[in-house]
DNA sequence: TTGAAAGCGCTAACAT
DNA sequence: ATGTTAGCGCTTTCAA
């Protein structure tokens, strides 16, 4: 890297300026130890002139050990349920003079695993991940044990009794699919995520087959289908429109799923299909009839992070807490159409 | 302090526990000079039952004087629009080493002075932002002038030659304007962003108005409304609806507008008027009939703005470059309806 | 109220 | 092939 540049002024640079030595320049700035009111002034006038701006990773590595952020790996940065949560923790944690990192894994363990170790070896003072599937976090034991808050959010870790944020998954989608059934449906397709082992997939399909269970109703594995991205929902919702017995309505159990599931829908002309959705989705209500959704709050899902990480930070020792945050249904209509 | 955390090995520790300099292992660790096979590997092996971690920073300190990362700056990190341009960069620098540190200004000039400093305090390798409407970056001057990679997205700098990455708006907003006009529209509402002194709210009218004035049509201020949110774009088209002379169509100048209007369409039962929407949306291809829009590409956006950074990181020092990514129009049929 | 020296963990520039 | 010394910019510790 080719920086010219004339260097900027340290420390030393205003304490020479001014006549005194670097230690009180640097007791004026950080108000840390007398000063009289002169050489204060002097000391600021000298900061002004020079530009003078200290150098954080200077002051992190001497005082603290740790540099003032929190590392964030999520597996998409793109997908705004993820961007929502990181905004989330940003805005938390801003005010305690903490900045965010931000990686994506890509939804990969090896990516996970390189950003986790760039982000320990930064030494920040916060790591929040949500794991990509099929990893195993056991490695991490030694970090949590020496103290770095250490959180999991969306979904938890696997291997670690460690802090974790999720939304009641199951809960929601057997209130999803509950509304379908209380409005006459007997055939609901579960459109989950892939790949089949993701956490949030399976707690949501779980609470879908509760819902059938508690009403009697039989689990027809052939109106279960992944889908990961909104043109796979889309081809996945077609095929099972051409099932020799299909569905009436459709379970789908993230925002990509919903997305590709109604443009099929609408693209194909039908309009007697009921269908509720995991995730609110930005045009939801202007759709005819609205798509009703299990809203998740993933601002609240950041900032609750957020909260135990400062927790964490000030001291707290307690046991490994997991935190779900409730969801709700909010009804349009997409939900209440009969059965063909 | 109760049983906190062990100290973390250093290069020393390993130094000590292989019985050879610290010097001799940071060439082992960093491939930098020649070390004998045998050495190599006792180093390694020490590092691993250690499990020693190199602190970064402690590394750029003595390295660079530069931290490793991208400092980016967004209005708003939830808005799917920022989300998409971070996921970008963030892709393109990783493969860098560089990491990208986020935060948001909450388009207020205030905090993205605040976040500046603390990034410049962080001595970030380069400096991203999406500057908030109605700030002065004169200040920068200097920091450019050092060769700090200095990028502005989606709105250029004020007072300060520096590289930029922006889409093509004026154009976008004309095509769109456009393609209403083609279909016979006269009387076309214009829905923007506030403050009305944003850039690309100025872009965007700008080209409305060429669109107009090329078709020799007049130009109505009661045709022009501005709303940040969804919320007040819906109430904004309500009371153009509730003119005497309403328009016939819609130009939606970005996705928050978009939506509110669409929504406020949907809800008064409107299906009669055409709409153009800046920026892409999830749903839009699944209203009826399609929500036709001038898209932008957020990520390439992202993508070329790291662009710019690594070539001036690699020490590029030509002129402040302007980039200008092409929009295209997609259209789904809202546009194409007839005036009323 | 102020300063001098030492050192955080690492590597550049010389040694050998 | 390896070691030594110095020092990045700051703060801690101990003196004055």
């Amino acid at each position: 890297m080719a920086h010219d540049a004339r260097r900027r002024p340290t420390l030393a640079d205003v304490a020479a300026r001014v006549g005194v030595s670097a230690k009180t320049v640097s007791r004026v700035l950080n108000e840390d130890g007398p000063s009289s009111a002169a050489t204060r002034e002097k000391v600021l006038k000298a900061v002004a002139e020079l530009g003078f701006q200290p150098n954080l990773m200077a002051r992190n590595m001497r005082v603290g050990n740790r540099d003032s952020t929190i590392g964030l790996i999520v597996p998409e940065i793109g997908n705004p349920f993820f961007g929502t949560v990181a905004g989330g923790i940003e805005e938390a944690v801003r005010e305690r003079g903490l900045t965010l990192l931000l990686g994506s894994s890509d939804e990969t363990v090896a990516q996970e695993h390189a950003l986790v170790s760039t982000f320990l070896a930064r030494r920040v003072s916060g790591l929040m991940v949500v794991p990509a599937s099929g990893g195993d976090h056991r490695y991490l034991r030694r970090e949590r044990a020496d103290g770095l808050p250490l959180i999991f959010l969306d979904r938890p870790a696997s291997g670690l009794a460690a802090d974790c944020v999720v939304s009641a998954n199951a809960e929601g989608a057997q209130l999803g699919t509950g509304h379908l059934i209380a409005h006459g449906h007997r055939r609901i397709a579960f459109i989950g995520d892939r790949p089949a082992g993701l956490y949030t997939r399976k707690q949501r399909l779980r609470g879908y087959r509760e819902a059938l269970a508690a009403a009697g109703l039989p689990y027809d594995r052939a109106l279960v289908v992944d889908a990961h991205d909104p043109m796979a929902a889309d081809t996945a919702v077609r095929r099972l429109l051409a099932l020799p017995d299909p569905p009436t309505a459709l379970f789908t159990a993230n925002n990509f799923a919903s997305q590709g599931a109604v443009s099929a829908l609408s693209e194909a002309g039908r309009r007697d299909l009921a269908v509720v959705g995991f995730d609110d989705l930005p045009l939801a209500g202007a759709l005819r009839p609205g798509l009703t959704v299990v809203a998740q709050d993933p601002a609240a899902i950041g900032r609750a992070a957020a909260e135990v990480a400062l927790a964490r930070l000030d001291g707290d020792r307690s046991g490994a807490r997991t935190t779900t945050l409730p969801v709700k249904l909010i009804e349009r209509g997409s939900g209440e159409l009969p059965p063909i």
